[in-house]
RNA sequence: GCUGGAAUGGCGGAAUUGGCAGACGCCACAGACUUAAAAUCUGUUGACCUAUGGGUCGUGCGGGUUCGAGCCCCGCUUCCAGCACCA
């Protein structure tokens, strides 16, 4: 072809991206006729700092997969949302003081348009923003079904209280046991929040997750973090005459337990504060275990403290011994029953423990050195110095132990988990106002249906109250109500929702978002439900997708969604590092803008990279240079129409290549192997170059190819060459398996393992006939040279190895 | 400490899952074009040895299985990520 005008993308994409815009081409249809495809990536939240490199990584990829499945004749929903309640907005909004609505909004315009200006096929008809009234109503309904249904309920709650700015903070705020803002101390404030029983629904989320299409990594964080252990509860006997319940996963090992530890928090303290002669030093501990955070609870290799509780001892009630109760901070009041037994030979904490303190370590598992190190073993070991159990193995024990334990009333079989409730209450502004009202008769009410949304009232100052208070608490005018349920006088709750609220049932009200009746049509959801694939960061797979599939499971209970799972398939995306190989901050000073790299190569030439770089679900280093080698290749695609010419067929010579490239490409998309699919039409360009020529047929199959991850100048060769519908309208190649049939293979000749040579081998040959016909041939018996052939073996379409 | 992931040329990474290690790209070097440069095109590019035929070594380290190991098994080292000492 001639008079082919220059590869200039800044040109050719704003006007591809207007007309995509103007003609709606991307809307998912209204008619439920077509088999539909529902792809889905996290929304995101539209920070000040605008797109961030990340974004487009699984963006794109979600994108290509989108572009493919309407080329395969789906009905495709693929939305994009913003999830914009927050705190970096809020903390903005209070720094420089302008409304958060106002920050969100810009934010919000400023992604809309950089999103836009890289071309993926969002669906922007049915853009949703959490902070949208019309959205949050719905946030709100779910949260009173959810309150009605008892799954929410107030409770007293430690939270991180900066003792400078005397403001609670998120886990995130505080660096170091510090407040990140004002580095004044963090301590641990107990206050009333709104908590929502996951719990409830422990088992019924690990059962879901046999039921879908997550990869195993995530399906594994899943479990781990809901934590099912069985185990038993047993009741020690203390001097006092109380019971003292534990829990133990290793009921087997009960006559090996030597001593008891409580939990600082555990209300038995309280109690026998008379009978504990030491119980101002007892106090002291629980004290100084109050002011530690978390992280310092929990941090590694600490040294482990306690103190014994003098006064009161705990009987075994398997051998009736006495032994000695501590109380230590590695006991968590939060999980089991806020007391252990400890078994030192079989537990290394326990162990760690009883070396400082010099408790006895008797052996109740053979085959370790107790004395050396805890045996934890539970496969092989046999049952030792424990009476009735002894000579039984670790399973068997377990099982006789519980039985007995069961028998004399002791104890019983029980089931744990690791999950904790969820913390739903936060002292801020800028979140769904939880819609509740507290009234002295009635208690607290829910907002009747109708009266929803609950607006965030507009205040002056976003700034937490000194009490710790949310900013809401000030506006008394907005406080004071009337009780829904009795008509006197009542107070709103001023407490706002996380931000997790809003993302856990986002893809949800895509489906029918303008819907203000309900949040979502059940004709509309049936259709629609379940999210085929879902792509997101493996940070988020313990909170966000375990929320999102709580609220959703609880929907599927109370009928309002047709499927008890959300998502039927995740996939996660590696992160972008910078070029120093260091995750891309701002402290660090090596954050790439995505703005400047679609400056100076283009949006094509961008996403093309953002797939080229390396494996998928790994976190990558940013290369500019091989985002450059990127636009290089579209150059070469583009040029590709100078040497064209004008046969609709697929050269012979090429056939191979061809069909080679469409199969490849096609399987490699779907596995989210985007850079090997991407080196395979380099590949075929380079193919093409070396032969110098191009059939017309052979362009239209690259750049469909190629349009899911180049889009804008796929679709403008496609009109220069005037090759018909646009390419987002035509569709997917198929595979010729006939031309990947060849007559003869190479193959590598092998002697005792080692490369020798190549052979040019029949496709047909098969394993029986090898051996005679490898000998017959004259490169073979030069190599073999009259010695002993000890074993052949023969791999088609591999290599020959002949073993002497 | 626990859990999960990773380690392959100067760099990012491939390798049909036990079968020719280094596809593809970047960087570098050389040649063509150019007054020159850039751009572009064409080559070369794991290390070492070499009689120029080729040979030896080589996928974090040490063992093992196998005709054959980057891939499987045992034992380590280092790096990254997450974490709630979960009894």
């Amino acid at each position: 072809m001639k008079n082919i005008p220059v590869y200039d993308p800044q040109q050719i994409e704003p006007r591809w991206q207007a007309y995509w815009e103007k003609n709606h081409s991307f809307a998912a249809e209204k008619s439920h006729e077509k088999p539909k495809f529902y792809p889905l990536i996290e929304f995101p939240y539209p920070s000040g700092a605008g797109l961030h490199v990340g974004h487009p990584r699984s963006n794109t990829a979600m994108d290509i997969i989108a572009r493919k499945r309407r080329m395969e004749g789906y009905n495709v929903l693929f939305p994009i949302g913003y999830d914009a309640f927050g705190l970096p907005t809020e903390n903005f909004a209070i720094k420089n003081h302008i409304h958060p609505a106002k920050v969100t909004h810009d934010n919000i315009a400023r992604f809309r348009s950089q999103l836009k200006r890289l071309g993926f096929s969002f669906d922007y008809d049915r853009e949703i923003s959490t902070t949208d009234e019309k959205y949050y109503k719905w946030t709100q309904w779910i949260f009173l079904k959810l309150f009605k249904a008892g799954l929410a309920y107030k409770q007293e709650m430690p939270i991180n209280w900066c003792t400078s700015c005397k403001v609670g903070l998120a886990n995130e705020e505080v660096v170091g046991g510090k407040c990140e803002r004002c580095g004044g101390e963090v301590i641990r404030k107990v206050k009333s929040q709104w908590m929502l029983r996951i719990t409830a629904y422990a088992q019924k989320l690990l059962d879901g997750l046999d039921t879908v299409d997550f990869i195993e990594r995530v399906k594994v964080q899943q479990r781990n973090w809901i934590g099912r252990s069985e185990g038993a509860e047993v009741d020690f006997t203390l001097t006092t005459g109380d019971k003292l319940r534990i829990f133990t996963t290793r009921p087997d090992t009960l006559f090996g337990a030597t001593y008891m530890v409580m939990s600082p928090e555990h209300p038995l303290l309280e109690k026998h504060k008379d009978l504990i002669t030491n119980y101002d030093e007892i106090a002291a501990y629980r004290a100084e275990a109050a002011r530690k955070s978390d992280f310092e609870r929990t941090e590694l290799n600490k040294n482990k403290t306690g103190v014994q509780i003098q006064g009161i001892r705990a009987i075994n009630p398997v051998n009736g011994r006495e032994i000695p109760v501590w109380v230590s901070d590695y006991v968590l009041m939060g999980y089991g029953t806020g007391a252990i037994m400890a078994v030192p030979a079989h537990d290394e904490r326990d162990w760690e423990f009883a070396r400082k303190f010099d408790l006895p370590i008797i052996e109740v598992v053979a085959g370790g050195n107790v004395q050396e190190a805890a045996y934890t073993d539970i496969q092989d070991g046999m049952m030792v110095n424990s009476d009735f159990l002894n000579g039984l193995k670790v399973a068997d024990a377990k099982k006789r132990i519980i039985e007995f334990l069961t028998e004399k009333g002791l104890g019983e079989k029980k089931v744990n988990f690791k999950l904790r409730d969820w913390v739903f209450s936060r002292q801020r502004y800028w979140g769904e106002p939880i819609p509740l009202v507290h009234c002295d008769k009635c208690g607290w009410v829910p907002v009747p249906e109708d009266q929803l949304p609950v607006k965030l009232p507009d205040v002056e100052s976003y700034e937490p109250t000194d009490n710790g208070e949310s900013p809401l608490a000030k506006m008394t005018d907005w406080v004071n109500t009337t009780c829904p349920c009795c008509g006197g006088p009542a107070q709103r709750e001023t407490d706002t929702m996380p931000q997790w609220a809003g993302s856990s049932w986002y893809f949800l009200r895509y489906i029918d978002p303008h819907n203000d009746k309900e949040f979502a049509s059940m004709d509309e959801l049936k259709y629609w439900l379940p999210v085929d694939w879902y792509n997101g960061g493996m940070e988020h797979t313990t909170l966000h997708l375990l929320y999102s599939r709580f609220w959703h499971r609880f929907l599927y209970d109370q009928g309002y969604v047709p499927t008890m799972e959300p998502y039927k398939k995740r996939t996660s995306h590696g992160m972008i590092l910078g070029t120093d190989g260091e995750k891309m901050s701002k402290s660090r000073g090596n954050v790439i803008n995505p703005d400047e790299i679609v400056a100076e190569i283009g949006a094509d030439a961008f996403r093309l990279y953002e797939m080229f770089m390396g494996a998928f679900d790994q976190e990558i280093p940013w290369s500019t240079e091989g985002a450059r080698g990127c636009r290089r290749f579209l150059d070469r695609v583009w040029k590709l129409m100078e040497m064209m010419d004008d046969s609709e067929a697929i050269s012979k010579d090429m056939a191979y290549d061809v069909n080679f490239t469409i199969k490849k490409v096609s399987d490699d998309y779907e596995k989210m192997k985007y850079n090997t699919a991407i080196a395979q039409m380099m590949t075929l360009v380079n193919a093409f170059y070396a032969k110098g020529r191009i059939t017309r047929g052979e362009m239209k199959v690259l750049i469909q190819l190629l349009n899911p991850v180049a889009p804008h100048i796929t679709e403008e060769i496609n009109q220069i060459c005037e090759f018909g519908p646009e390419l987002i309208h035509k569709p997917w190649p198929k595979c010729d398996e006939k031309a990947l049939v060849k007559e003869s293979v190479e193959i590598a000749l092998q002697i005792n393992g080692k490369v020798r040579g190549k052979l040019e081998v029949p496709t047909s040959l098969t394993r029986e006939g090898a051996q005679e016909y490898f000998l017959a041939l004259e490169d073979v018996q030069k190599l073999v040279a009259g010695r002993e052939i000890r074993k052949l073996v023969y791999v088609p379409g591999r290599l020959v190895n002949i073993v002497l």
